[in-house]
DNA sequence: AGCACGCCGACT
DNA sequence: GTCGGCGTGCTC
């Protein structure tokens, strides 16, 4: 009878965009469970390089599996793709140009593929070789050192060249074997579990008597009380030492079982739960009621919450969330960045105790394993997390949830460039359930959604304690210049703070990242010192006295000595926080004055720590970056001041208003909460711009109407959608031709097939950095809209490029949206 | 993207 | 005569 065979389309994780689709494997007898969603290593390439790959299908038994090759490996480590996580990476890899490998990769959690070691070792009939003296010195390198050993290693040891051949050779003959040794990562903790056997009978001598014998007791009654539990779990609620539970074990009293820690919740779980259900206000009732109508709807739907800092949009979000839990859904909740979690966090954790998981990229590995299972397993209900945490694998989704819905980092920058939202709308439409968008200052994109109806637009308008919006001044900053006065700090907001300290209420001073580096500059000729491989100017951190790039490792001590004149001149500029802190000791020398900002967080204090000193009324001055602006609540904060309110974010980008308003008006929303008024003071050499002037009125309807005319004016989303090609290479020039030649080959396309949606082609241009880690940087971009056609243009296009020769050592990527480049 | 194969120039 | 340079085409 002939034989058949099993085989499996495999996606692979060496293949890019160009030339990525599934590859046939032959499954050998051993790995006849597998099953479509797995994680194989197979052999790829000429070189038949072990890779990681995901089985996408199986198919029936085959008569013949000409030149097909066999899987190596197949893990079997219960962390693999859902038919549905397929279906979203194959979408996700039409939508962001990678590769599908890439998408399914970012959703399973990080450092569980292991390959071989790539190292040889010998066969046991390894004495019958009688080859040419090459690969006899080489099986004696073996001997000698009786361990396995890498090609690297052998190529030392025996000065061969080209010694990759005469070890293939070996490998055919069968001399020697590679390593086919994988140490599967295995981040899998196990835990004890006490159960008390039931019907056990004991005689009370058996107890024990004094301090031991209470102790007995209480594990018995509480094992008795709430059934089995973690053994860890038991010596905390008993005060027991382990040895007291492992003496009651061999008595026959408990018995042991282990089990996967993702399977028992954490101790929290009897420490805080059933926690009542928040009284909402009226408002905050009827919007409640209103987005329950929605998450009840039979259609997936999406709502827009434009809530005030403080309106008590996160009382909504967790009563919502408890309803959808009670219909057995579960919940997802995104959240902009890590140092946002902690506050939240305990906030969640209080009312849904253990089936809260947290999913960011902060975690220790084997806690990112842990939640993954806790939720794939359907343990975890409720998925708090930042960007990545939308492609958890969650069971039954039911809402949701994206706080702060404006902000950038819920777009990737690397691939694969998703961005939250968009992934968050694909999984609410397929579980046709609500995905509720909350923010103070929503993206323009999403309010026009809102107001055309695209979205249903909910809004909280008033402050939850009806504590009034502060009182703003704008501070014109070309009188202080014409008066002579180069101080960072104004006279208006010098005023207004010296109030403050004899009030002894508290300040907050807002200074933007930019105009916080600090760079060196010779005084006499403006030389500043330049990263060697990005360009950027350095920036001096406090922290080592170094000037540093932060766009890759490198540092350079400190010049004293100008490099291009030789003054030793030198010093350092940027409206920084160093500066604002100095002028501040000057004009209040009694006055307390905290930092925070990415120099002292390496420092002796963390943020939280200074936060917290600040809370504590430690200080009445509190200096930072964007950190000061996000989500803080301090009842005796009266003042805050804007140093630098022109210096625009993103500077270039169709999003630079947006965010500077964003950040404006969530720093002034700072000052004034419960009892006492506030009052803001901001500082700009423009006091007319439309976005100042909104954003001290935290006038958010005023500030769209604006932006919605400009976006329409320079062809921006949500009118336009911008498709970028970027282009990286070691070399300037290749670099450029190969910008230079999609650009042409754009506009052919543009001329032929695609004529109907033709564009005008921009570029070359250098890029925002022309330079970082010594690769150049050009993009060709054009504006259209994204549709099926559009992105198939885009996708025509790559292809095309990678079999031009003007690709050859560039690296290529497109991107719609792009926000950082 | 890697990586082996191949067809040319400077050497023991 | 060979080593090793990198251009070129493929990857089940």
């Amino acid at each position: 009878m002939e034989k058949t065979y099993k085989i499996a389309k495999v996606a692979v994780s060496s293949a890019v965009f160009s030339f990525d689709k599934p590859f046939d494997y032959i499954v050998e007898d051993e790995s006849y469970d597998i099953a479509v969603g797995q994680r194989v290593l197979v052999p790829f390439g000429r070189g038949n390089k072990p890779t990681e790959g995901f089985v996408l299908s199986v198919s029936d038994e085959m008569p013949s599996s000409e030149g097909l090759k066999k899987i190596l490996y197949l893990y079997n480590d219960g962390v693999c793709l859902s038919q549905n996580d397929i279906s979203l990476a194959l979408w996700m890899r039409n939508k962001y140009f990678c590769s599908f490998f890439e998408c399914a990769n970012a959703m399973i959690p990080p450092g569980l593929w292991s390959k071989p070691t790539g190292r040889f070792h010998l066969a046991c009939n390894s004495d019958m070789c009688s080859a040419q003296k090459e690969e006899s010195d080489i099986l004696d390198a073996l001997r000698e050192s009786k361990k396995p050993m890498t090609i690297e290693q052998l190529k030392k040891a025996t000065q061969i060249k080209k010694i990759e051949w005469h070890i293939k050779a070996l490998v055919d003959n069968g001399f020697i074997e590679d390593e086919k040794v994988l140490a599967p990562k295995n981040f899998q903790k196990m835990i004890i579990i006490v159960s008390l056997i039931s019907g056990a009978s004991y005689d009370q001598k058996v107890l024990g008597r004094g301090e031991a014998r209470e102790k007995r007791v209480a594990i018995l009654s509480q094992l008795r009380e709430k059934g089995p539990m973690p053994e860890n779990e038991l010596c905390y609620q008993t005060g027991a030492q382990p040895s007291i539970i492992r003496d009651l074990e061999r008595k026959g009293l408990v018995s042991f079982a282990e089990q996967p820690s993702y399977i028992m919740p954490e101790h929290f779980d009897y420490l805080e739960k059933g926690q009542a259900p928040i009284k909402l206000s009226a408002k905050q009732q009827n919007i409640y009621n209103g987005l329950l109508k929605m998450t009840t709807g039979p259609e997936a739907s999406c709502a827009l919450l434009h809530g005030v800092t403080g309106s008590g949009k996160t009382a909504v979000y967790i009563e919502l969330i408890r309803h959808v839990l009670s219909l057995g859904k579960s919940a997802m909740m995104l959240v902009p960045e890590i140092a946002l979690t902690p506050q939240m966090l305990r906030e969640f954790r209080m009312h849904f105790g253990s089936s809260v998981a947290v999913v960011h990229s902060n975690l220790p590995l084997s806690k990112r394993y842990e939640e993954y299972m806790r939720i794939k397993t359907g343990r975890a209900k409720v998925i708090i997390g930042t960007r990545s945490a939308v492609l958890s694998p969650c069971v039954d989704l039911g809402i949701i949830i994206i706080d702060e819905e404006h902000e950038t980092t819920y777009k990737s920058d690397a691939s694969p460039r998703y961005n939250a939202v968009d992934i968050a709308k694909y999984r609410c439409v397929k579980a046709q359930c609500l995905l509720l968008l909350g923010s103070a200052t929503p993206s323009v994109e999403s309010y026009y959604n809102a107001l055309s109806g695209k979205y249903t637009l909910f809004t909280l308008d008033e402050r939850y304690n009806e504590a009034p919006l502060p009182k703003t001044v704008i501070a014109d900053m070309r009188e202080s210049l014409k008066n002579g006065d180069d101080l960072s700090i104004s006279k208006t907001l010098r005023d207004e703070l010296q109030k403050n300290i004899a009030n002894c209420e508290q300040s907050i001073l807002f200074i933007n990242r930019r105009g916080n580096a600090k760079m060196a500059m010779c005084a006499e000729c403006g030389y500043v010192p330049q990263c060697e491989n990005c360009s950027v100017s350095l920036t001096y951190h406090s922290a080592n006295g170094r000037l540093m790039c932060h766009h890759c490792g490198y540092s350079h001590e400190f010049i004293t000595k100008c490099p291009e004149c030789g003054s030793t001149h030198i010093k350092l500029i940027g409206a920084g926080t160093q500066k604002v802190e100095n002028e501040l000791s000057e004009l209040f020398p009694e006055a307390k004055v905290l930092r925070m900002d990415a120099d002292t967080t390496t420092g002796r204090r963390s943020h939280e720590e200074i936060l917290d000193a600040f809370g504590n009324g430690e200080a009445d001055i509190l200096i930072g970056t964007q950190m000061v602006a996000k989500g803080l609540d301090f009842p005796n904060v009266t003042l805050v001041g804007v140093i630098d309110g022109d210096l625009p974010f993103y500077e270039g980008s169709y999003i630079s208003g947006e965010r500077s308003f964003s950040l404006i008006s969530q720093v002034v929303g700072r000052a004034g909460r419960r009892d006492k008024p506030g009052r803001a003071v901001i500082q700009t050499f423009s006091p007319q711009n439309p976005v100042i002037e909104s954003a001290s009125e935290q006038d958010y309807v005023s500030f769209y109407n604006h932006e919605i005319g400009i976006r329409e004016l320079v062809k921006a989303p949500p009118f336009y959608d911008i498709f970028t090609f970027f282009f990286t290479s070691e070399n300037e020039d290749s670099s450029l031709q190969a910008a230079k030649t999609m650009a042409a080959g754009l506009n052919a396309a543009f001329e032929g097939k695609y004529s109907d949606i033709k564009m005008p082609v921009l570029g070359p241009s250098p890029a925002a950095i022309a330079k970082i880690n010594k690769k150049y940087r050009f993009t060709v971009t054009f504006k259209g809209h994204e549709t099926k056609e559009s992105r198939k243009l885009v996708s025509d296009m790559l292809i095309w490029f990678s079999s031009v020769p003007q690709s050859r050592g560039i690296t290529v990527a497109a991107d719609i949206n792009t926000l950082n480049y």
